[in-house]
DNA sequence: TTTGCATTTGACTGAATAGTCAATTAGCTT
DNA sequence: AAGCTAATTGACTATTCAGTCAAATGCAAA
């Protein structure tokens, strides 16, 4: 995961990824029929690796618009790693995997999009407590949160390409735009 | 660019595109010095035909609103045509290609973020436009451009990877919610 | 200790890869 | 027509690629 998220799908080989891992290529196929489907299963060791971080920022026992300040804050805090150790700034994995391969591969595109959807589901609950508690204004959940995600991974993606991290830094304030939000004060 | 597009540029190979455009390697190599540099000329290439048709849709002859409209429009008309040519919802070549070789190919990753500041440069006109006609809400317009095409590339993206149109077809009414926009009935 | 299966090994294949090059051809200028 | 340069050709290299395989090893249960 770290190789293809660093560099892209397509210029890791399987030698490369058998180098790192310090295993033989016969071992690689004796698990895996294929590149592709050892990055299914990359991914999603990457989903549970990175759901216990997303449980904790998305605790129900924390304010909902808390939620979504600590999500901005934490997917900040990783890109600004990445850039200080690598001088790159490499974004969201399962984006970059699903950009590059959608058209592609079939299997891959649907675990990218099974993934995203379970991201989506964090934001969706959020949103959806925010509402009941009159911080945001109404409407289906679900819809909001796929929006807010859209703006998420699209500022992911310029900071990406411009390699620089302001994009990011702007999110919390445009999530609140997005969602009508009811009171200035929220924004504070 | 159309094989790089609908695949990617990882697996596309200079026979491929050789093969393509009818033309031996030696050729290929006497124009460009490499499979790089090609690219970069073929982003270029893309945003010059590009460019006709942004021009049209982002006229100052048209309201500002409309413009942003148009825009939306024309990017699920293009993307249409993909998924019922070939099944597939391409996406934007730029980001694309940004994904996939930004933290590699520094050339590649620079004509991407010049290109998708121009871009950026027709919302942002229209943004302002706008704000003088006291539709939407004033505040730094480069910086609400920045976030009504980042909002616009990840609905492209998420599209892309769901292989479904929707994110796409809210686009309109979510840009106007990212500026705020003054009346109700500027959404109609 | 023996049986049996899971794992590991590393050499191997055949195809594809980016890029080279000397020789040929095309087309323009004088 | 002669001369010159730009463009074209296609065979060539050396490397890398994904994937295979028969043989060897590890390991756990009986």
């Amino acid at each position: 995961m770290e190789l293809i998220w660093e560099n892209s799908y397509g210029s890791v080989s399987v030698d490369d990824i058998c180098r790192k891992a310090g295993v033989n290529k016969g071992s690689f196929y004796h698990f895996f029929p294929s590149k592709s489907d050892l990055t299914v299963a990359a991914m999603e060791a990457d989903w549970t690796n990175k759901r216990v971080e997303l449980d904790a920022i998305f605790s129900p026992q924390l304010p909902p618009l808390s939620r979504l300040e600590g999500y901005c804050d934490s997917a900040l805090r990783c890109q600004e790693n990445k850039l200080a150790a690598h001088g790159k700034i490499w974004g969201c994995p399962m984006i970059t995997l699903g950009a590059e391969l959608s058209t592609q591969d079939e299997k891959i595109r649907i675990k990218a999009a099974e993934i995203l959807r379970r991201y989506m589901r964090y934001l969706e609950s959020a949103i959806r407590d925010a509402q009941s508690e009159g911080l945001i204004g109404d409407g289906n959940p679900r819809d909001a949160a796929e929006r807010v995600f859209s703006l998420f991974q699209g500022a992911m993606l310029q900071a990406k390409i411009l390699n620089d991290l302001s994009p990011l830094r702007d999110l919390k304030s445009n999530f609140l735009r997005l969602l009508n939000v009811q009171s200035e004060s929220a924004l504070a």
